[in-house]
DNA sequence: CCCACATGCTGAAGTGGGCT
DNA sequence: AGCCCACTTCAGCATGTGGG
């Protein structure tokens, strides 16, 4: 049974999103009365846009994926300007965060607000979309939305001596469903998860946990020390070797953090304080209608590392969600 | 030397609930 | 839907102290 998510058009001009196996069956329903009871004050509607879905469920996703959508995101989609569905960031899209670079303040990101919004950040939250609809066969419980997933421009310039106000990258995450959104030291409940960048020369994508907080790592820690070899399997994954090569060497301590012998037999990995693997991305693959591909091979691949470090945290694989 | 930890600092967009 | 308003949140930074 194909199944479609369908918009329409409300008499006083706003837009109804639902799901159906028939839409110009439920325009009809609708337009007698049966349908639901916001549309049954505002008759007549009239379907401005369908979307095929690959069953139920997806299609239900996407119903919701829509009604998340701003008013101004919903028009152009129905209006098929602004893509909804993800067909690749334009090279527009990187030109933009190269002059942002040189032009690093408010006033210009306020007169190139609207190319900031239909070159990066709408495309960046179609493609969270897209992965999350991937993840939920690939990895259950990790998730993305639009709303949650996908960084702000703006830098916390409270306490840096670097007051420029917006980042240069744009960027988003894929949480554990079970933890935190936050990331680094301060964040406490994060989880490890899935990562994608966008920036000139700085593409990349990557996964694990980013500085995790003081409970956080001194519980990867044990899980490491007690027993290295699972670890050190999942470091040694080819698909994750040959991808990603070995976890990312940042923030390493030069001795042995305080209770751990110098000649532990996993003495190499109880000095990281920051478990990712990162692999950097050529303009052409981010410009790539296929990213959403590429990405789930580089996340599956990833998806060994990020479960490991929520099993020694305690955050659990979850079932397939649909 | 250098790891671990605590503390103080405080801008602005995003978000969600209530209302019309 | 759209507006208003209070609340929340942000891939932080700098510094000092104690201790191995």
């Amino acid at each position: 049974m194909p199944w479609f998510v369908y918009v329409a058009r409300c008499a006083d001009g706003t837009l109804y999103t639902g799901a159906t196996t028939d839409p110009l069956a439920r325009e009809r329903a609708h337009n007698a009365g049966r349908g639901a009871a916001y549309t049954r004050s505002r008759l007549p509607v009239r379907v401005v846009h369908v979307e095929a879905a690959a069953g139920r469920g997806a299609a239900l996703r996407r119903e919701l994926a829509i009604k998340r959508l701003t008013r101004g995101e919903k028009e152009a989609m129905v209006a098929g300007g602004a893509p909804a569905r993800f067909e690749g960031f334009r090279p527009e899209a990187l030109t933009f965060l190269r002059r942002l670079k040189r032009n690093n303040r408010r006033a210009w990101f306020e007169r190139h607000r609207p190319v900031h919004e239909t070159e990066v950040r709408g495309p960046m939250r179609a493609l969270v979309e897209d992965m999350d609809v991937r993840l939920a066969r690939l990895a259950p419980e990790l998730t993305g939305d639009p709303r949650h997933s996908v960084f702000r421009i703006h830098r916390d310039i409270r306490f840096s001596a670097d007051k420029s106000p917006y980042k240069t990258n744009a960027a988003c995450q894929f949480y554990h469903q079970d933890a935190g959104r936050g990331a680094g030291q301060d964040a406490t409940g994060a989880g490890a998860g899935l990562y994608f960048q966008l920036a000139p020369g700085e593409c990349c994508v990557a996964g694990g946990m980013w500085m995790p907080a003081r409970p956080a790592l001194d519980r990867i820690r044990e899980a490491i020390a007690d027993s290295p070899e699972p670890f050190q399997r999942v470091l040694r994954a080819a698909a994750f070797r040959r991808r990603f090569g070995r976890l990312d060497a940042e923030a390493v301590l030069k001795r042995m953090p305080r209770g751990y012998a110098e000649d532990h037999t996993a003495a190499e990995f109880l000095r990281y304080r920051s478990f990712t693997a990162t692999r950097t991305m050529t303009e052409q693959e981010v410009q790539s209608p296929r990213l959403p591909a590429i990405l789930a091979r580089d996340f599956a691949a990833l998806v060994p590392l990020v479960r490991w470090i929520n099993w020694a945290i305690g955050y659990q694989p979850g079932e397939r969600r649909y």
